[in-house]
DNA sequence: CCGTTTGTTCTCAACGATCC
DNA sequence: GGATCGTTGAGAACAAACGG
């Protein structure tokens, strides 16, 4: 431990500290209880590690002004140079006051924000000061304060006083990177109770970092095709849940089943049924729209022209079905009503469990190849099946789990092109066991990330396709480079 | 002892998303 | 489409706590 008397040395001393990237300081001042304080010592560290203080430096500056000018200019007023006080304010009010003095750290106050009451975990100190932390929080023990409040004026200086100065630095330094390290476990515990819905996960894979502007500000994450409007594939979502519900409810719906089987005709039926919704449904929606928004009359014949399309593929399904059971209750057995929304706990391998939130798309049941379908719309490409997959397999499994439910596969259909995609149970069932779990510590991590870290949740695989129908692209872009490099400077 | 910053609490307002 | 929820920001007045 070098203790510096001679003005040369501490200017050297001073000198050799302006290229360290961090630095652990403290002051030592006499006479603070009369009307002019003098400053007596400044201690510093740079390693981190060093638990005995033999690396601190302890530069005498009593009645040396010019010493601590050089060290404010050199150090204190240097950006690059990270220093770290506990109550920092004090320590800077003989170091150059807070308009000079750069990139200071006080870890008074990181530990007052830890220990904030109203936080969800608020850390439990006796009191915030820096020996108690650094018994408290770094199992310091033999930490004597009884010098504080000595004589600091007084030449030569007690080896007591040299002990107590040079192991300030020390504690400061442990309880330094132990604060630092808590406020990184707070940060991912901050969202913690959020539960992710099953979409989360969904985006989570077709792009993290679009999920986690979603999850943390809780932001549109829905892509959409540059040459489609939000309104039209909400649209679209709306009436093709309204179509199950008017055939529920319609009797005329029903009446259209009423044939013998081997009678019936898919295209006449089809026809019927088109029109029974244009009547109900799409007329009333079209009217209003084209009120409210004259330009839309080429967005809404290609909107009819896809619910037609659906329609077609659900009278399909009917007629099929319609093999096993009466026309009364064809309708009511092939899409099968559940309650709105549903929460569950997914269990997870290290005991602890994710909540999961979804509220339901449309269920259809297909008597012949009995299976249950899940069916899912989705106004994009696909660029990663494997994230239809994982949402489908959670999907799935909430089913049975909660609703006694098997689903066998599921299919899922895309608007506009109505490419169909199906999964096995035995997909669903593997990636339910492999992918997801996973996922979901992955997505916790992602969730935790903080803009002064490295390593911000990473972009997709199929950026060039995703990013293009990204709702929040421009956000995204310039968020991520104004944080990013905020944090690259800290 | 004391200077001073920071957080706390409260309000008002606005906003967007979601739900029904 | 309206009600509700949670979030955000600003402004103000007030309380707390540290160093030596």
């Amino acid at each position: 431990m070098p203790y510096l008397t001679e003005a040369a040395k501490i200017l050297a001393t001073i000198t050799k500290f302006a290229s360290a990237k961090i630095i652990w300081a403290d002051t030592e001042v006499a006479g603070w209880d009369s009307p002019k304080p003098r400053l007596s010592l400044i201690q510093i560290l740079s390693e981190p590690t060093d638990i005995n203080g033999d690396c601190a430096y302890i530069l005498d500056v009593l009645d040396q002004p010019e010493l601590v000018t050089a060290f404010v200019k050199q150090i204190m007023a240097n950006p690059n140079i990270e220093k770290v006080f506990h109550y920092a304010k004090c320590d800077l009010h003989y170091l150059g006051g807070k308009k000079q003095a750069k990139n200071v750290t006080c870890t008074f106050n990181l530990v007052k924000k830890l220990t904030q009451k109203k936080r969800r975990n608020p850390l439990k100190v006796s009191n915030k000061k820096l020996k108690t932390l650094a018994v408290e929080l770094c199992q310091f023990s033999s930490v004597d304060a009884e010098e504080q409040t000595s004589d600091w004026g007084q030449r030569p200086l007690t080896e007591k006083q040299l002990h107590y100065a040079k192991m300030d630095t020390v504690y400061l330094a442990h309880v330094h990177r132990r604060l630092l390290e808590l406020t990184a476990l707070r940060k991912v515990e901050k969202f913690q109770h959020i539960p992710f819905r099953i979409t989360h996960v969904r985006v989570a894979l077709e792009c993290p970092r679009l999920f986690y502007f979603g999850y943390r500000f809780r932001k549109k994450t829905m892509f959409l095709q540059s040459n489609q409007s939000a309104d039209i594939s909400s649209a679209f979502n709306d009436l093709s849940e309204q179509f199950i519900n008017i055939a529920q409810q319609e009797s005329q719906f029903s009446t259209l089943f009423e044939l013998p089987f081997e009678q019936l005709q898919e295209e006449q039926v089809t026809a019927q049924m088109q029109e029974l919704f244009y009547k109900f449904a799409f007329f009333p929606y079209w009217q209003t729209a084209i009120q409210t928004n004259p330009d839309q009359v080429q967005e809404l014949s290609q909107l009819w022209q896809e619910l037609t399309v659906l329609i077609q593929r659900w009278t399909k399904l009917l007629l099929s079905n319609r093999r096993y059971c009466s026309a009364q209750e064809v309708i009511s057995k092939t899409f099968i009503v559940h309650e709105p929304g549903v929460e569950y706990n997914f269990p997870l391998a290290n005991g602890k469990q994710e909540l999961l939130t979804r509220r339901w798309d449309n269920l259809v049941y297909d008597f012949k190849n009995r299976s249950l379908h899940v069916v899912e719309y989705k106004t994009y490409e696909l660029p990663d099946k494997s994230a239809q997959l994982a949402q489908l397999a959670l999907y799935s499994y909430i089913l049975r789990e909660k609703l006694g439910l098997a689903v066998d596969w599921a299919v899922y259909t895309m608007v506009p092109q109505w490419q169909e995609l199906t999964f096995s149970g035995h997909q669903l069932e593997q990636t339910l066991h492999q992918l997801i779990p996973e996922k979901f510590q992955q997505m916790r991590q992602w969730v935790g990330w903080e803009h002064s870290q490295p390593n911000p949740p990473p972009l997709t695989s199929h950026t060039e396709i995703l990013c293009d129908i990204c709702p929040q692209r421009q956000k995204c872009q310039t968020f991520f480079a104004v944080e990013v490099e905020k944090g690259m400077r800290k």
